[in-house]
DNA sequence: AATATAATTTATAATGATTCTAAAGTAGTG
DNA sequence: CACTACTTTAGAATCATTATAAATTATATT
């Protein structure tokens, strides 16, 4: 029953984003559009710079978005609460399209991020607090490199 | 018996870390003995930036150290491994003294950096492993802001 | 102690990801 | 269509960091 539209019709992915620009408050513009196609149309999330981003469009796309738009687009999306933004380095900023909360392996020889399943990691017990704080959130990261 | 030196007498800071540096192929100059003395030469570790590392030189020191001095200096102790670069905001780099493995907590407002004893954190269990890989590290930040 | 050599420091320029600016373009409203 | 607020854009500005290359210094050698 999800993604009904009008008389029952399936809605195409583009009047699903195009709504949910909308109702973000983001006009729903060509460019907020195909990136929300790039970033959300797939079956798994996954992690990208912004640099990736505009390959990705350059690729993919026929229309042209200036680099000032990929970030104006994406610290919006990010805002909204639909990328989240992970501190790996120090030269990149990387996002990723899962928000919920979860740990991840990182390559650290290719920066390549890899999502750890909550089922993966025994939950963190940290036993101590601090007075007048209160946990926001816990984030792990697991440091790998090749084996031989 | 530790911090001995020639006919018994005690080492004075300076030679201590006039020694390490030598050991570690690194010409003891007035600038490294002096960025050692403000990171080292004190009761328990602690977590700059290079900025705040530059206003300890001109607040605590006579001599006059370069920007690019300490920029290069960080970096060789680093990769010495007498420091530590913790990644918590893209802006800037922070690093640590404290070098052995620990978790944090980070006031996500201020940036400030807390270390967790090791006891204060239960043992991470990754229950995953990826094939051909090694994991080298498990970094846990743990982000708090104010409760009220 | 003077000399030679390589390491180090330094001022300054270059880099590069990100942010800013302000002008042109576009979506929504009536 | 006309109006307004929002958005996009090219290009400039920012700023932490890194690179450059000349001057200085540490150390080994004579
Ligand atoms: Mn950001
Ligand atoms: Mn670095
Ligand atoms: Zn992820
Ligand atoms: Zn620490």
């Amino acid at each position: 029953m999800e993604n009904t539209y009008k008389l029952g019709k399936k809605m195409k992915n583009k009047d699903v984003f195009v709504e949910k620009l909308r109702s973000s408050g983001l006009r729903p513009t060509k460019q907020r559009i195909q990136i929300s196609e790039l970033l959300f149309d797939r079956k798994n999330t996954f992690h990208f710079s912004i640099d990736h981003l505009n390959n990705l469009l350059k690729k993919k796309t026929k229309i042209k978005v200036s680099l000032a738009t990929i970030y104006n687009t994406v610290h919006a999306f990010k805002k909204k609460g639909y990328l989240k933004e992970i501190l790996i380095n120090r030269e990149k900023s990387y996002f990723d399209t899962n928000t919920s909360d979860h740990h991840h392996f990182l390559n650290v020889k290719t920066n390549e991020l890899i999502d750890l399943k909550n089922e993966d990691v025994e939950k963190i017990k940290i036993k101590k607090n601090l007075p007048g704080k209160k946990i926001k959130s816990i984030e792990v990261i697991v440091k790998v490199e090749n084996s031989n």
